[in-house]
DNA sequence: GTCTATATGCTGATAGAC
DNA sequence: GTCTATCAGCATATAGAC
């Protein structure tokens, strides 16, 4: 199939998303201008308009992303057995998942005050439908005795808190594993949360 | 004392910082002009820069004040006793402590990227030195046999993640009063360590 | 110490040629 | 689909009057 010399519609759109993923986790947002993306796919600024319509649903596009795949992953997977068995598959998903995807991880945490009123609230949606998730299982060990917690609520930000954190130090050149971090923080989960 | 009609060195200064950390903390460093502080402040944009020589320094004497304070807060208290009680004087405190100021705790862990490589530097100094507080409770815990972690830098960095990211949920109006929460992260960080 | 005016450059987004 | 050229506006920072 002959195609108009320059065009390039199914490698461009791709290029888009990854250097703004980028840019964006290493300067910010609003610290990115549309000619800087442009310069790291190869294109005049312009072109990038073929493809999204403004800045703000590019950045909205990627993080909605983000939390449907994380989402997809987790609801994915077979979670049979006890409350303490899936809290221990919890944490080492969550642990793998997001150590795999530094960027989208970072620009889902920091990027969220840039996104327009409608947009943080589908976003907001989707990190609630996950961390409802955890809510369920500890609600659920709590019922069965196997779980002694204080305030379900509470303790659900504070295991996702303390989780999520190893995002900020982890370097795969370092000292320890993935597995080896996953599990650290599952024998500190597990022991914050036991009866 | 005669003073030159609208002159206030002596309000404006003050000024200046607060609107410059409210600002900061609701738009992002990089989206908020030194005009939008200007306007808060109520002078025209060329008399910030009797106060600070560019925008770099206003964020950066922002996060050094705010870690400078906290580190003075912790250390001016005194911390004698054993592991366990020293470990919930420090989570109690770190906990009243932030949620006090969510505007400097959010900028402090959300402009980072926007700092130069050299004032980023002597943030990081400041932050290492206050997690190396934790640090060392968590060792002497484990050298005396009541606490027993996995591993003392993971744990450090657990802790802090899961007592820092009250900070993200909290608000005063909402079911619990702080020491109700302080309480609460306090069992769990307790557990998490205990022998 | 604050003002007005300005230098210099970058911003997001669009129009029309090819 | 990509290009060049452009619009209209805002950015940080400075100069000089008062």
């Amino acid at each position: 199939m002959a195609r108009t010399a320059g065009s390039h519609s199914d490698i461009t759109g791709p290029r888009l998303q990854m250097a703004a993923l980028r840019l964006f986790a290493q300067h910010g947002f609003a610290a990115v201008s549309m000619r800087q993306i442009a310069k790291e796919v190869g294109v005049q600024a312009g072109a990038l308009y073929n493809y999204i319509p403004d800045k703000q649903s590019l950045l909205f596009d990627l993080l909605r992303q983000h939390m449907e795949d994380l989402l997809a992953a987790w609801e994915g997977q077979d979670h049979g057995g006890s409350a303490a068995e899936r809290l221990e598959a919890f944490t080492r998903f969550h642990i793998n998942y997001h150590l795999e995807r530094p960027d989208e991880v970072f620009i889902s945490y920091m990027e969220l005050r840039n996104l327009t009123p409608e947009n943080f609230a589908v976003i907001e949606g989707l990190r609630r439908r996950y961390e409802d998730h955890l809510e369920q299982i500890l609600r659920d060990g709590m019922e069965q005795g196997s779980f002694q917690i204080p305030d379900a609520k509470v303790a659900t930000m504070a295991v996702i808190a303390m989780v999520t954190g190893v995002t900020t130090w982890y370097r795969t050149a370092g000292r320890l594993s993935q597995d080896e971090v996953a599990q650290i923080y599952w024998t500190m989960v597990q022991k914050a949360v036991s009866a």
